[in-house]
DNA sequence: ACAGGATCCTGGGGGC
DNA sequence: TGCCCCCAGGATCCTG
């Protein structure tokens, strides 16, 4: 579920909140999730302080004191908050970390506790214990660059390297990351291709206009705190307010923001995929 | 190399 | 109210 915009608003959310914790103790469900989690992991968590919270593509990465990472993934339906203890926990609440402010001042006063909720348990929890390793992993996974480290010239030439469909391009986590179903619709439509294209037969300036729609979009996303269709929610429990700024995603039926043309729907790359069939025609 | 389908899960919504 | 089917911000694995 939740794209680069909701990751990083979570993280966003939880910085100040978390920054300068302690970890106090670990909770968890019997509830296996994407990767397995480890007994062991739940000793080398307490006592910790946090340093640092970051983000990585979809990953959210917390970084403590000795070095060891303790790394989410929100799948389709993660929720990463903090609440007070008091505050009833609800359904499948997976993971649960009883935190300590380090310095007490009057707005954050006494223990809180960070907690992963995950419905359908396609997110996870993982510690890595050197930020080395961290490193490796995502060397390993072939995880691509940030969309705003994008350089264009590099960005066209990745794109003329497959003939996949340029949707399935856009999802494919080693290419770009942190771009989603949603996301990947509005850049398409923002840089008026198809989602059905082949990569390698894009021009030059249909490939521009795609990395710099991406661009936009999130930093667009991201300014409204992300997308809440249904599930997702940041890290102080807000909603997203951009899914009332969507041009394609979900807009099936409806008239073409720029043409009046009626959008369509249509599946791609086993997604459904939204456009105009008018501003993005299906070969150049 | 790539498309397409199945898979991991739960819950909500529509149709009957 | 209930049942059945389809759908969902993700990612991976298998087959052809």
């Amino acid at each position: 579920m939740p794209e680069l915009p909701e990751v990083e608003t979570i993280v966003r959310d939880l910085r100040p909140v978390l920054v300068g914790c302690t970890i106090r103790k670990v909770e968890r469900d019997k509830e296996e999730l994407r990767r397995p989690w480890e007994r062991k992991w739940e000793k080398l968590l307490i006592g910790q302080k946090v340093k640092g919270m970051r983000r990585r593509g979809k990953w959210i990465i917390t970084e403590l004191k000795s070095d060891n990472r303790l790394v989410f993934h929100m799948g389709m339906t993660g929720q990463l908050t903090v609440a007070s203890p008091s505050e009833a926990r609800k359904d499948h609440t997976h993971l649960i970390l009883e935190i300590q402010p380090g310095a007490p001042s009057k707005l954050s006063r006494g223990a809180k506790e960070l907690r992963f909720r995950d419905v359908r348990r396609f997110g996870s929890a993982t510690l890595f214990e050197a930020e080395a390793a961290l490193e490796s992993f995502f060397e390993e996974s072939g995880l691509g660059p940030e969309p705003f480290d994008l350089e264009l010239e590099a960005w066209r030439a990745e794109l003329s390297r497959t003939k996949r469909a340029i949707k399935a391009v856009l999802l494919d986590q080693r290419v770009v990351a942190g771009v989603g179903n949603i996301y990947a619709d509005e850049a398409l439509f923002h840089a008026g291709v198809h989602p059905a294209r082949a990569s390698d037969e894009l021009s030059a300036a249909e490939a521009t206009r795609i990395g710099k729609g991406i661009v936009a979009v999130l930093t667009r996303a991201i300014e409204e705190r992300g997308s809440t269709i249904r599930d997702y929610i940041g890290g102080s429990g807000l909603r997203g307010g951009y899914q009332d700024e969507f041009l394609a995603y979900g807009k099936a039926g409806q008239p073409c923001n720029r043409c009046r043309t009626k959008m369509k729907q249509a599946r791609v790359a086993g997604r459904a995929s939204h456009f105009c069939p008018a501003c993005q025609k299906d070969a150049s």
